[in-house]
DNA sequence: AATTTGTGAAACCAAAAGGTTTCGTATAAC
DNA sequence: GTTATACGAAACCTTTTGGTTTCACAAATT
């Protein structure tokens, strides 16, 4: 089953999972200890990180260990950043929030006279 | 409803709403004239991304306009370069794979043998 | 005034997501 | 050899998702 990294990233259990394992290599029992889920739970969202490769299992003797591999990021890094030029330019949120009530007259509904 | 940036942007029809508005604001018409599937579900989808913040709309007589606030994904951003110097100081994926085939001898399990 | 256009929202539906319990099995430990 | 451990996987359940059709309504057109 080919999977999204995107749409894997989308559960917080799935990222705090790839934040426990990123600094070193947990086995499934030690990941799924960390949670009030059940232990297929958890495996379920293992068995979904490393379909999309943000994880890799390996074997040792009955246990395995995930190991992240946190380089599959780089699609939703590449993704966000296409669009850092335009959010930086129009100062977004906040920022045009407050340009636009400095800047208009009190009335900021712009109507359309294009009559 | 709060909604989280992660999952709004993990739908693929919602990164591609993200995508055309973030050149410039389009109404709901225009919005989900480029999809095949309804008006309805569209609108859906757009409520999301305003649930999030990640899209504004703005009227103008009887039309709503779409704008992306794409300054909303700097949350994702910021996960994903937390990661960034683990990865790539792991030299991750691919890079990673050919390094342990050129430097492990052939088989590559690694036995614990903390005896 | 009557009609068209652009939208908001409700009712409904099938599939996917996230969870549970249960059972089988290979490896380790006693 | 027997028991305990660490999984993998199946069967099942509830909620959420993503979609549909339909209806209502205000603004713009004619």
């Amino acid at each position: 089953m080919r999977r999204d990294v995107f749409q894997a990233i989308a559960d917080p259990t799935r990222r705090e999972i790839l934040n426990m394992t990123a600094a070193e290599s947990l086995n499934i029992n030690a990941v799924s200890g960390q949670f009030d889920v059940s232990r297929a739970a958890i495996y379920k969202h293992i068995k979904i990180l490393t379909e999309c490769g943000l994880l890799v299992i390996k074997q040792q003797g009955r246990e395995r260990y995930c190991e992240a591999r946190m380089g599959k990021l780089n699609v939703v890094a590449d993704w966000v950043n296409q669009y850092r030029k335009t959010w930086e330019a129009r100062l977004d949120s906040l920022e045009m929030y407050l340009q636009e009530m400095k800047t208009k007259q009190p009335a900021t509904k712009k109507k359309n006279t294009k009559k």
